[in-house]
DNA sequence: ATGAATGTGTACTAAAAAAGTATACAATGA
DNA sequence: TCATTGTATACTTTTTTAGTACACATTCAT
């Protein structure tokens, strides 16, 4: 619900595969992200079953970018990592938040929290994976088209 | 370094008090939240101790507001509460992501959760107590101004 | 003065989520 | 046919969030 480590490490994994492309085997991606090939696997499993990643089994298997970079947004990693993105609990539960009882500011706060929110998935929506890896195009860059 | 319930708590408390302008104890206060005496406890510590809430001890005691609800914002109690805001672990971590190596497709990841992240925060800093308790506003007119 | 009402400070516990690991198995290709 | 590589499931540890407990201090009403 919240963005964590594990959605960072896989959009590097989405990155790299972006970058090169080749096959690569769980243990080179594992390297390359600085983490170990177990929790590699865990994550590449993910991308693997969400579509985002084709494996290959076998001697000389590995993985490769299920679709065009261009096409492959930081949303729909994080998504698919860590379920929806929910910058407060209140989003998280259902959208339900039992204890708020029926006073209008406790609504409010909410409907300003899920506003926020959206905006917050609106913007990831917007940044490609090529948008990642291409060296001439810069963060700031990236940042002024959100 | 999320947005917690206890923010939300607290935020819903900082509006309770906004709304009757009077010296409520945490008893009361915690009946109106619909949270425990205990929590409400625990929560308007914090807000005295970060001077949004004055106490005052002995019988006939409780709390009151500390500023004008003009000049508390969301974003106030929220980092009274959780600490700095924080939509993704990286940018909690002293900004430091120790794993991410020196790949250009990670800094820039990480430039577009820190842009994002201000930008969420640019906006919880624009939506007053005021507002929030006020009856001629409704959540609409809120988020327009965002 | 005294004691009931009320907040304070510190520390503890429990539940949930995040992060990471282990094991046994299945498919492939040289 | 076996070394290489991914798959599936489940487990453990750590961190964070949420909430509780207790002993104490202050104040007001009487």
């Amino acid at each position: 619900m919240r963005i964590t480590q594990e959605a960072d490490y896989a959009i590097r994994i989405v990155c790299l595969l972006a970058e090169r492309d080749e096959t690569l085997d769980a243990n080179s991606i594992a390297e390359s992200c600085c983490i170990t090939q177990r929790f590699a696997l865990k994550i590449l499993r993910k991308l693997v079953l969400g579509g985002l990643v084709c494996s290959f089994k076998g001697a000389n298997g590995g993985y490769r970018l299920g679709h065009e970079p261009e096409n492959i947004t930081m949303k729909d990693v994080i998504e698919l990592i860590d379920g929806e993105i929910a910058i407060s609990r209140c989003l998280a539960d259902d959208h339900v938040c039992s204890k708020s009882g029926e006073n209008k500011s406790a609504c409010t706060v909410h409907c300003v929290f899920a506003a926020i929110n959206q905006d917050v998935v609106k913007k990831l929506a917007k940044v490609s994976i090529a948008s990642l890896v291409n060296p001439e195009v810069s963060a700031k860059d990236i940042i002024k088209t959100l």
